[in-house]
DNA sequence: AACGAGGACAACCGCAGAGTT
DNA sequence: AAACTCTGCGGTTGTCCTCGT
């Protein structure tokens, strides 16, 4: 059984939107927000695809968006990112406020992409062009996979239980098959990277920064990792955060023991615990 | 001025995963 | 558990623009 259209193709337009179309989808989202974007062409009065609609509010409307050029700082930061997480351009954007994914892969697949390759660089797998042989032949490999390893333990000591087998895919980069990647956490953190990436949701930039000026100036209480990411649970938290101590929310099932023992080590913007080692897969 | 090649980027398509019934 | 819906992602295509000949 086919999945059906979602939307009827024979009533949309198709192609560049018009200001018409563009001044409809702002105002409607503007008084209804984002969301239900199969019934929202109908609702706003556009003859247009729900995706179409998403797409283009996305890409082109939403208001926080950044025009312009990218700097170079967000070039290096792309080519970094990309080596990290291969062609991840969702993930790769919410390092890069205001600018969107499809911009990202434009970008790459335009400027980046040429630019590795003027270098020698393979822009599939960050490596030089004329260098031969897979990552598990080398020395280099050995380096590449124990640094993933570590960036996988990042501030923490994690209980090895079996190396997982790093393959290398020319379009997507690393890959650590989660079957074989077993870790478990043992202890405190002992390792003490400053591995420039530290991947987390794009609102956390800002407001990281801020927090950890306020508290070192002492304007701020400190909280627990579960407060800091809205999992607090009133019953286990003794952190300073008082909505955190007050409200029961049951809802969440990560006690604050667990996610403070965490504190330092969110991977790819998501607690380890709530991201568990071993369903982690880089592809 | 006309044309073609290549670049830039907006938009579309198909698929996968999560959520719902 | 299965069927279905909705949303988001990544790859690809289409169109417009710029530049060189």
């Amino acid at each position: 059984m086919g999945r059906s259209p979602c939307c009827e193709k024979d009533h949309t337009n198709k192609g560049a939107w018009t200001k018409e179309e563009d001044d409809k989808l702002v105002s409607y989202i503007k008084s209804h927000g984002e969301g239900c974007w199969r019934s929202l062409p109908r609702s706003a009065g556009l003859l247009r695809c729900g995706k179409s609609c998403r797409l283009r509010w996305i890409n082109y409307l939403r208001p926080d968006l950044k025009r312009g050029n990218f700097t170079l700082d967000e070039d290096d930061l792309i080519i970094k990112l990309h080596s990290l997480l291969g062609n991840k351009w969702s993930l790769i954007a919410t390092r890069l406020p205001g600018r969107t994914d499809n911009e990202i892969k434009n970008y790459w697949n335009t400027h980046v992409k040429r630019k590795l390759l003027r270098r020698g660089i393979d822009p599939a797998t960050h490596r030089p062009i004329n260098e031969t042989g897979t990552p598990r032949d080398s020395s280099k490999a050995r380096e590449t996979e124990d640094s993933l390893v570590k960036i996988l333990s990042f501030g923490s000591q994690l209980e090895k239980k079996e190396i997982c087998g790093f393959n290398r895919n020319p379009q997507k980069g690393l890959i650590c098959k989660r079957e074989r990647a077993e870790y478990s956490v043992v202890g405190e953190r002992s390792l003490d990277l400053n591995l420039e990436l530290r991947i987390s949701p794009p609102w956390q930039n800002q407001q990281h920064h801020d927090y950890e000026t306020k508290l070192r100036s002492g304007r701020e209480k400190s909280l627990c990792t579960a407060c800091r990411f809205g999992l607090g649970n009133g019953k286990e938290c003794s952190c300073d955060n008082v909505k955190c101590q007050t409200e029961d929310s049951t809802s969440s099932s990560y006690t604050s023991s667990d996610i403070s023992s965490s504190i330092g080590y969110d991977f790819l913007g998501v607690n380890t615990r709530v991201l568990d080692f071993s369903i982690l897969e880089i592809n």
